[in-house]
RNA sequence: GGACAGGUACCGAAGCGGUCAACCGGGCUGGACUGUAAAUCCAGUGUCUUUCGACUUCGGAGGUUCGAAUCCUCCCCUGUCCA
C-alpha cells in the first residue's frame, strides 16, 4: 500500500487534477479535508461513491474527514454539470434528504478515531443565518463577476438559451463561503470532488487565500464513464441507489457483475478497497479468462458487502442463482418470497386450481406475464416458457394445486430472466 | 386566410377497390449460440379459438359498392410554402 494518499488516488486513476504541491503537503501533514453532498434526494447513488469513499481513503491515510450535507446549498441548486435551471427543493425535503444521507454516510466514515475522527456537518448552519449584507461585505467583494462569468459551469449556462439564476449563479460563492467557514472552524485546508467542482473548489481557495493569506488545496475526480457510452449509474429502472429500498441489493449486485469487460478493471481501483496486487491479478485473470468474469465476481462482491453487508451479499448471490435458472425445489417460500422480492407478483384464487386446474396460457396472460393468451401460446411454441423454472413445452396443461409450492405458489418465468410470482389467496 | 403535401400497427415506411391483419426496415419478445457480454442466426410480433375460422383495426364521421386501408363528402390534425 502506498504511504501518500496522493499515490493512492494516483494508481486508482482517481486523481483528475488537484492543485501544486498537493502531493508533498499531504505526505507530510495530517490534513482536515472536505467534500460536499447535495441532499437532492434521500439517498446516494452509486456515482456518489468515488467521493465517499475518496474522503474514507484519506482518512485510512491518517487524514481527518469531514463530510458537508449541503443543507444551505440544497436549498440553492449547483449549476455545475447542469444545463438547465434546477428545480428549488422545499426545506422539509432537504431535511429528509439530509437525514437518509446522513446515516449512509456513517457506514464509510470512522466517527471514534482518537486523532482524525470523520465529521459531518450541515452548512445550514452558517449559511442559514448569515446575513445578506455581512456576505455581500466580506465575501461577495472578493469576487469578480468577471472571474465568475469565466467559469466553465456559468459560461455554457450563459450561452444556453434559458440562462441562468442569480440564484445559481450564486452558488460558487456560497461553496466558496463553506470552504472558509470549515477552515475556520476545523483548520480544513483541502476541498474534494468531482471533476466538475474545480471551479468552485478553487473558488474557495482562492477565497481563503485572500482572506486568510493561507494556501487551501483542491482535488478532484474524473467523471465515472462507461466504455458503451451509457450513463455509469443508471440502469433502465433508473439510478442505481445505495439505499437498499430503492434498490434492492440483489438488483445492486446484479449491476456490478454486468460492468463490461472494459470497465471492470478501472471500477475496481474506483469502488473497492481491494489493493493494487490484487487487482492486477484480477486483470490477468479478465484477459486470460473473460468468460469467467472473476473481475466483475469480485466487484459486485466487494462492494455490494461495503455498501450492504455480508448477509446481504449472500442473499444477492443465491437470488442471482435461482434468477439465472437453478432449480428452485430446495427452497421453501420463505426463500423464494425472498429471492423474488422486487419480482411482480400477482393474485389467483385457490378455487381456480381445484380439480383439473387451470391452463397453463391462462395462468400466463392472468398473471400478467404475457399480454394475451395468444402471446402465451407463442412463448410456450417458442421454449421460452418455464414454471417453477422448468421449461414448459405443453401448451395444454394444466396447472393444479401439485404444481404448487407449499400449496402457496408458482413461479412463472419468461425467457432468461422475466419472473413472476404467482399467490394463491 | 390561401396553395400544396400528408395522416397506415411501438417507430419509420409500402399498399391506392377484392388474393390485406396489411410488403419491408427498426424496435420489441422468445429460441439457438454464449460469459447473465457483443456479434450472428432462427422464429414471433391485433384479440379470441387454433384445424378451419370468427371478430376489431389503416386520423374521425358518414356515403358509394356484392366487397374499401384503397373511391366520394364533410370534419379534425401535421408539415412545407404564400399572406
Amino acid at each position: 500500500m502506498a504511504t501518500n494518499v496522493y499515490d493512492e488516488f494516483e494508481w486508482r486513476e482517481l486523481l483528475y487534477d488537484a492543485t501544486p504541491d498537493l502531493r508533498e503537503i499531504l505526505g507530510k501533514n495530517s490534513l482536515t479535508a472536505y467534500i460536499g453532498f447535495d441532499p437532492t434526494a434521500s439517498s446516494l447513488h452509486v456515482g456518489s461513491l468515488v467521493p465517499v469513499m475518496g474522503l474514507a481513503r484519506l482518512q485510512r491515510f491518517g487524514h481527518a474527514p469531514i463530510a458537508i450535507v449541503g443543507g444551505g446549498t440544497g436549498l440553492i441548486g449547483d449549476p455545475s454539470g447542469h444545463t438547465a435551471e434546477r428545480q428549488l427543493l422545499d426545506t422539509e425535503k432537504v431535511e429528509e434528504n439530509l437525514a437518509g444521507i446522513r446515516g449512509q454516510l456513517e457506514r464509510f466514515l470512522d466517527f471514534d478515531a482518537t486523532s482524525n475522527a470523520a465529521r459531518i456537518v450541515n452548512n445550514l448552519d452558517w449559511l442559514g443565518t448569515v446575513r445578506m449584507i455581512d456576505f455581500l461585505r466580506d465575501v461577495g467583494k472578493y469576487f469578480t463577476v468577471n472571474y465568475m462569468l469565466a467559469k466553465e459551469s456559468v459560461k455554457r449556462r450563459i450561452e444556453a438559451e434559458d440562462g441562468i439564476s442569480y440564484t445559481e449563479f450564486t452558488y460558487m460563492m456560497l461553496q466558496a463561503y463553506d470552504y472558509l467557514q470549515l477552515y475556520d472552524r476545523y483548520h480544513c485546508t483541502l476541498q474534494l470532488g468531482g471533476s466538475d467542482q474545480w471551479g468552485n473548489i478553487v473558488a474557495g481557495a482562492d477565497l481563503i487565500r485572500r482572506l486568510r493569506s493561507e494556501r487551501a488545496h483542491g482535488l478532484v475526480f474524473p467523471l465515472v464513464t462507461n466504455a458503451a457510452g451509457t450513463k455509469f449509474g443508471k440502469t433502465e429502472a433508473g439510478n442505481v441507489w445505495l439505499d437498499p429500498v430503492r434498490t434492492s441489493p440483489y438488483r445492486f449486485y446484479q449491476y456490478w457483475l454486468n460492468t463490461d469487460d472494459r470497465d471492470v478493471i478501472s471500477h475496481l481501483k474506483y469502488f473497492t478497497w481491494l489493493s493494487k496486487e490484487e487487482i492486477e491479478g484480477l486483470a490477468v485473470d479478465a484477459t486470460d479468462h473473460p468468460e469467467k468474469r472473476a473481475a466483475q465476481h469480485a466487484l459486485a462482491d466487494a462492494v455490494t458487502e461495503m455498501v450492504h453487508g455480508e448477509s446481504e451479499l449472500s442473499r444477492a448471490r443465491q437470488a442471482s442463482l435461482v434468477m439465472f435458472g437453478e432449480a428452485m425445489d430446495s427452497l421453501s417460500v420463505t426463500d423464494i418470497l425472498d429471492v423474488f422480492e422486487d419480482v411482480p407478483s400477482s393474485d389467483v384464487e385457490r378455487g381456480k386450481f381445484d380439480g383439473e386446474g387451470i391452463g397453463l396460457l391462462d395462468l400466463l396472460a392472468d398473471s400478467g406475464l404475457t399480454a394475451s393468451k395468444g402471446e402465451a401460446r407463442r412463448l410456450v411454441r417458442s421454449g421460452g416458457a418455464y414454471m417453477n423454472n422448468i421449461r414448459q413445452n405443453d401448451e395444454h396443461v394444466r396447472v393444479t394445486v401439485n404444481d404448487l409450492i407449499e400449496g402457496k405458489l408458482v413461479v412463472l418465468r419468461k425467457g432468461q430472466k422475466n419472473y413472476r410470482v404467482v399467490q394463491v389467496i
